[in-house]
This record gives structure tokens, C-alpha cells and sequence, in this order.
DNA sequence: AGGAGATTGAGGTCTGACCATAGTTCACCA
DNA sequence: TGGTGAACTATGGTCAGACCTCAATCTCCT
């Protein structure tokens, strides 16, 4: 950092100093020998440690990444790190530039982070899709019937209700089709009011959209699927506004099902060709 | 690469240069304008492709990062941020040294990734505690009525028997009690047989980890309260066992908001201390 | 044969540079 | 005076190359 001895690379630098001679546990969360500290984890750690306190909360800029290497004694690349992380996780967004709307802010988009761990843990098998279908439906199915007692989600319900309509233009064309389902399942389990489970329907949708584009571009009686599916959820939006939630949460369920059964043949039909 | 021409640093380098002259629109998942495609996107799809196509599977190992930045053209820097990402998601881990055990090692823990997410977000005040807790209540109470049906589930069901015995233990401490109580609701929900649920159970959990030790020290009558746990986990667990689905889910939801109804008046009383 | 030391391969970190981008400032001209 | 475009500046994005630490292996001496 500071005025450094002449010759080029003496002193040692590197990460041991950095850390000190390796602090071997940690005294809290220790468990079993803390594996080996990155080290960033210590911005990472005093990062959530300021949002837990509020002392950085949603729309405020950390300080530039030169600024925080300096100021924690680490690289500008370990740094990086840290953010990187953060970003992945949805916790903010760095953009380039100067001014108030450059650097890294604070967004706070747990559905962005979850999603991708999940999609990349179905990528590998981890996680079959089976497991979040029915996921889906028993997250789903809760909030439909969640939503039902409620009479204070009016604006949700319009949302709602004009995702619904948007469907019903008859020149739709398939993945426009499927990006407004899929809001228009997001909407409705809003209506329980739990931020948890949106987050999670949100991340679980996500994470198959994929899957699901693929099975609907394979789908061969698109018609008769796209006109099933607008019954089916009108059904369902007038069940949830009739505060009707077992009614809801049968067609609900009723309507997921038999949407994956039609992708699971038209994926099967698509391996055949 | 190679031989590059005398001049210091009169190429110009970069970015730009690495990924042509900003390749923009991927035509494929394209939608709105492409954002901003960073450098080790390619890597981070390719490795999800990969893992999709079964090229590359859990227990693999990813080629060292000097090769996988020369195959790709772009610099080491940036295949460690993918790196660093696919290890924060849980996708993999990367450890130092030679041989075989050394290297980026696909592992696929998801709860892993959605722990730490849910944690930031979480702490950053987008999820409530609240939400947390009534969206394991969810996920419980469905495991819980699942589990019932099941006879196949033997194993983990002894897995949740050891568990719950070696909470009765008499000089168990509280963050010893906690970890114990944490992997015995983990293993309860497991008992569905939906990885997914299991995954996100892991995850709530890991998410407030901190939040309830914090609550747990700050209980003045612990051991009324450890007796009272103890009482409770042996009612769910020979519900189950007894394939008494709804019983199970009633003892499970009285379980976990009473002892969250405790945990909150802890955490008050210490705020007013 | 057996163990201590050298070797090797791989990740971890640092430094310092340049590039691209987007506000901000300000000189210059109409 | 007022507008406008060019320079400036701040900030992230990327690269290149170096050195460190660690863990497995190989080598060679006892």
C-alpha cells in the first residue's frame, strides 16, 4: 500500500498476510475447521452484516470497487469476487459509468439469484422436474387458498385479471403466450401475501422455462392446448375472486397436471421423432 | 497467445477484441436487447449445457482454469468469475493442490446456493422472517401428510429416529440441540420423497440459522423450553410413524409457532433489555 | 524398504495496465 | 446569452503475468 521497500517483489504479500498467519476457526458457526477462508469473504460477511443492520439497504451504492479493495487491504480482484457473488445472488447490480446510477446498487431480486441455482441443479440432475411441478402445485394450491380468505389484495387481482385478458388475444403467438402464464401464476400466488413463497414460485417457474418452451414448441394441437389453458384459468381467476379456495385450489392443481402431462408427451413424441 | 509483436501493450486487447466486435443478440433467448453480455457468460452457459447433456456430471471435474481460459479465448480473471459463481450456487467446489481431489469438482448441493441467497435477502429485509417461517409450516405440513402415506421410506426414517434420540442426550447444549433439531426437520421433510422440498426446507432453514441461535441464547427458561421441544419432536415423529398424516401436520404447525411465538418474545425482551 | 525432500500441478491472490461507458464540465461559437 | 459538442472523470470490465500456498507425487538417500 504504502511507500514499499525498493526491490520489485520482496515482500511478501499475498494472502497469508492479508488474513494474518491463517486464522484457523472461527470461534462462531466453527463446527468442523473451517474449511479455508476465501479472501473475500470477509467483504462478503461485512456486506451482509450492513444490510442485517441497515446500514446499506435497497437503492444505495457501495463504494467503487478500487475504494474497497483499498480500504480492506485486498485486491481489486477479490473484490470482484464478493460483488460477483452478490450479483449472482440478486443482491445487486453493477453498472458501468460515473454518476448516481453507476457502481454497484443495492436491488434486492431473490427470484434472479434462486432461479439460477435451480435451474443449474435441474441442469445436472440434482433436482428433477418432476419434484417441481410438484412443488409448484402444493406452493400454488396454498396460496390460492391463502388468497381466498383475503379482501385487501384488489390491486393484485386486477394484475391478475389483465395478465388473464392479455392471454386471451387471439393473436398470441406461443412464447408470448407462455411468458404471460407464467406472470399470471406468479400473480395469482402474490395473492397469499407471502414473500417467500412468490419468491419461490417465481425461482421454480424460472428455473423450467426452458423445459417448458421446448415442450410447448412441440406441442402439435397448439390450438386446442391454447384454448384448454385459457378455460382452465379463467376458471381458476373466478374461483380465487369468488373467494371460492377449494374450487381454486382443485383447478389449479387439475390445470398444472394436465399441462405437464401434454409437455411430457409432446417431449417424449419430440425423442421419438 | 502468441507471438505477439514487440510493442508492450499496442494491441489492443481487452474485451473488445476477445468476443468480436461486440457480438450483440444471441438469437436465442435473445427477448428484449441483450443487456450487456459478460465475458464468462459463455463459460457460465456452456458448463450448464454441459450439465444438461450429461458431458459433464457430479463427481466430474472441470478442466484446470489456464486451459478453460485459453480454450475460450478470454483471460483466466474471467473464468474464475464463473467459477466463483457455479461454487456460490452450490454447482461445484474448487480446492487447491494436485491430483485428482484438486480442481473444480461438480458436487450439486443446492441447498447450498439457495441458503446463502435467501439469507442476503433475508437480511437485506426483502424476505420477512415471518414469510420464512409460514413457508416452512407449508412445506412441513405437506411432508409431514406425504410421509404418512409412504412405507418406503424406512431409512430416512430411522435417520430422523437417531436424530430425535440424540436430542433427549441430558448435557446437550443449545447450539448442539439447534443443529441436531435443524437436521431432524430436514429429515422429516425428506420423508416426501420431493427433493425440491427437501432442498428449500434446507435452505429456510440454513436462512435463519442465525436469527434462531440468537433467539435460543437469549431465552432465560431454556431448559422449560428444551423439555417442551423434546415432548413435541416425539409426538410428530411417532405420528408419523404411525402413518397419521393429519396429526403429524397438526403437532408439526403447533410445534413450530409456538416455539417462533418463544423465539420472538426472546428476541423482544432482549431488544428492551 | 522407507521416509525426507524436491518437483509438479492447480487454485488463490496481487499488481498494474488498458478499454468501454456514462455522467459532468466547460469552452467555444452562433 | 444560450446551446452543444468535445474533453474530462469516475467506474466497472477485462486482460496479462507474476508469485504464493497447498497437496499429491516422485526421487533419492539412508
Amino acid at each position: 500500500m504504502d511507500a514499499a521497500p525498493a526491490s520489485s517483489r520482496s515482500r511478501n504479500n499475498g494472502c497469508g498476510p492479508a488474513t494474518g498467519p491463517h486464522p484457523r476457526k472461527d470461534a462462531v458457526t466453527a463446527a468442523e475447521a473451517t474449511p479455508r477462508r476465501r479472501t473475500y469473504d470477509v467483504l462478503l460477511h461485512d456486506i451482509e452484516a450492513d444490510l442485517r443492520s441497515g446500514k446499506i439497504k435497497l437503492g444505495d451504492r457501495l463504494p467503487g470497487e478500487r475504494t474497497l479493495a483499498e480500504s480492506y487491504g485486498i485486491s481489486r480482484a477479490s473484490v470482484r469476487e464478493a460483488i460477483r457473488i452478490l450479483d449472482a445472488m440478486g443482491v445487486l447490480r453493477s453498472s458501468v459509468g460515473s454518476g448516481p446510477t453507476a457502481g454497484a446498487i443495492v436491488i434486492s431480486d431473490p427470484s434472479a439469484g434462486l432461479s439460477s441455482a435451480l435451474r443449474l441443479h435441474v441442469a445436472s440432475s440434482r433436482l428433477p422436474v418432476k419434484d417441481i411441478v410438484q412443488t409448484r402445485i402444493l406452493l400454488e394450491t396454498w396460496s390460492a387458498q391463502t388468497a381466498a380468505t383475503r379482501t385487501d389484495a384488489q390491486e393484485e387481482l386486477e394484475q391478475a385479471s389483465r395478465l388473464l385478458h392479455a392471454m386471451d388475444n387471439p393473436q398470441i403467438g406461443r412464447d408470448a403466450f407462455y411468458e404471460l402464464d407464467a406472470r399470471f401464476h406468479v400473480a395469482l400466488s402474490s395473492l397469499a401475501g407471502n414473500a417467500v413463497v412468490t419468491t419461490m414460485m417465481e425461482s421454480l417457474s424460472g428455473s423450467i422455462v426452458g423445459y417448458i418452451k421446448g415442450a410447448m414448441d412441440a406441442m402439435e394441437a397448439w390450438p386446442d392446448v391454447l384454448s384448454a389453458l385459457r378455460t382452465q384459468h379463467h376458471g381458476i381467476f373466478d374461483a380465487v375472486q369468488a373467494h371460492d379456495g377449494e374450487l381454486a385450489a382443485r383447478l389449479l392443481r387439475e390445470h398444472i397436471e394436465w399441462f405437464h402431462q401434454k409437455a411430457r408427451e409432446a417431449t417424449v413424441g419430440q425423442a421419438a421423432h
